[in-house]
RNA sequence: GGCGCGUUCGUCUAGAGGCCUAGGACACCGCCCUUUCAAGGCGGAGAUCGCGGGUUCGAAUCCCGCACGCGCUACCA
């Protein structure tokens, strides 16, 4: 194999980009990088009954997402085009005809219903179902008579003696037995192909040097191989990633959870920390190495590095990454991102547009206390209305002492009053509630959860002394005046 | 059912015959720090390397068998 790596990344656009699909991409892509040579996207739309408005867009924008760029596409074009299938039909019946002149493939006239009752035999009998090569014995002239009235689909003759063994790139070479192959449609009835005719073709036109995809492409590889051979062209390299799996185990889907990759971004998480945890999945640099920026990755990527064992999508691990890459957003970026989701989440009843200076000054607060974008709405919110809460809650994190959470908001009170209007700022209020562990001869530690419940409506948020100041003094003496009420 | 692939701490993984009394990270537990919660620091627990046989002076690493899991088994990709 020589001049430049090229590979590919084909989805089907069937609805949004998969996370799985996008993991697959990542792999490609940087493996291209890391040996300098072109990524090609190529859409995948020869089923017509599976094809979903929009599809399109949603993959390149899941794409660039993680900064995932194409040489050649539908939308910047090549060399290599069209890139979209539905647009290469001619190529895929030039291949078709040239397959049935080599007498390696052949029209079916067999009808669905015979095919399912064939199917339905085969497993009562306890074969392995496949098609029986009926129409393989039809004679030229009665197929070709046939087939000016009647609808045909064009089956490859699988050879069925011997073995076919090719090496994948990360489990090495697979074997699979000819005599348990059958003869696969490759033209459809609609004049479309499936996608083993029109992979081959265009990945030969595309001169892809490296198919990387998903390992439930692993059992087609026969098929295509010997499709390959039948064309007389040189197959490309295979690497078959490992599965994305959910809890239980399964292949990733729609009942696993989020599985649109761009339902990630919309939950929260940033790009570089979905690129961090997709490419450790099956995945490694060393036995150290758990934070990787993109720029790394396709430049260190190999695949004798990925593992043949399915990895398991733990969002666990994905929230423990977005709270690193959020920590390691420069101060004005997150700000940015704080303001547009509180712009977002923050309860409609709240005006906009909303106090810059607030959320400038809110945003160091949730910095280092956020693991994802959806958190921060919550934690920012009693700024604007404070919800109702038991008065049970004030004294959850001091044994329910009622006479202690009482002294203390009296001794906050008395305390915060004292700092006037005009000296109202973070120093002074925390001079004032620090001077409480003197009033009531305890550490700060103590009492503070009552603080943090009549300020916020629960035990723990963002820092104390910085809200209050911001919450303002009229406001924050209300809270606790409110707060002493419901303890009667 | 058939075929294929896979099997190291709960999870992602390191490991390519002796460096392994199996390393790292997330999660978990404890301590420190501390204005709650986090973050951070330190420490801990956690894997007889699916099981059983071999080969070898020596196996997580090589070979065989078994078990289990998953994938494929469409005129879907």
């Amino acid at each position: 194999m020589t001049g430049p790596v090229r590979t590919r990344f084909a989805p089907s656009p069937t609805g949004e980009l998969h996370i799985g699909g996008l993991r697959t991409a990542l792999f490609g892509w940087a493996f291209v990088q890391a040996n300098g040579g072109e990524f090609v996207l190529r859409i995948e739309d020869t089923d017509r009954s599976r094809y979903v408005e929009g599809s399109v867009e949603n993959i390149y924008e899941g794409l660039r997402w993680l900064g995932i760029e194409w040489n050649e596409g539908p939308d910047v074009g090549g060399p290599h085009g069209p890139y979209v299938q539905s647009e290469r039909l001619d190529k895929y019946h030039a291949v078709a005809d040239e397959l049935r002149a080599r007498g390696r493939a052949y029209r079916c006239y067999c009808t669905s219903e015979r095919l399912a009752q064939l199917r339905k035999d085969q497993q009562k009998d306890g074969l392995a179902p496949g098609y029986d090569g009926r129409c393989r014995r039809l004679s030229d002239d009665e197929a070709e008579e046939r087939a000016r009235s009647e609808p045909f689909v064009v089956r490859f003759r699988m050879d069925r003696t011997g073995v076919t063994t090719f090496p994948d790139l990360i489990r090495g070479d697979v074997t699979f037995q000819n005599s348990l192959q059958d003869d696969f449609v490759i033209l459809k009835t609609d004049g479309f192909p499936t996608y083993h005719l029109a992979m081959l073709v265009d990945d030969h036109d595309m001169e892809i040097t490296h198919v990387i995809r998903a390992e439930e492409w692993l059992a087609s590889g026969p098929r295509h191989l010997q499709l390959y051979e039948a064309m007389g062209w040189e197959p490309p390299r295979f690497a078959h990633l490992p599965l994305l799996v959910d809890r239980d185990g399964r292949k990733l889907s729609k009942r696993s959870g989020d599985v649109a990759a761009l339902d990630y971004r919309e939950n929260g998480y940033l790009p570089e920390a979905m690129l961090n945890f997709l490419a450790f999945l099956g995945w490694s640099l060393d036995d150290h190495t758990t934070h990787i920026t993109a720029e790394e990755f396709s430049r260190v990527f190999t695949l004798d590095r990925v593992v043949p064992n399915p990895a398991f999508f733990d969002v666990e691990r994905l929230d423990a990454l977005n709270g690193h890459y959020i920590r390691a957003l420069a101060p004005e970026a997150w700000c940015e991102l704080v303001a547009g989701c509180l712009d977002r989440d923050l309860p409609a009843a709240v005006p906009r547009p909303l106090d810059r200076d607030l959320v400038t000054a809110v945003a160091p607060l949730l910095q280092e206390r956020v693991a994802r974008l959806g958190e921060v709405a919550g934690l920012v919110r009693f700024f604007f209305d404070l919800a109702d809460y038991p008065a049970s809650l004030l004294t959850e994190r001091i044994n329910g002492d009622t006479e202690l959470a009482a002294r203390t908001l009296d001794a906050a009170l008395a305390a915060l009053e004292g700092v006037t209007p005009e000296a109202w700022a973070p120093e002074p209020v925390e001079a004032a509630l620090r001077s409480l562990q003197d009033t009531l001869d305890l550490k700060l530690r103590k009492f503070v959860s009552v603080l943090y419940v009549a300020i916020m409506g629960a035990p723990r948020g963002i820092p104390l002394f910085d809200s209050v100041a911001l919450l303002g003094r009229d406001e924050s003496i209300a809270r606790l005046q409110a707060a002493r009420e419901k303890l009667g």
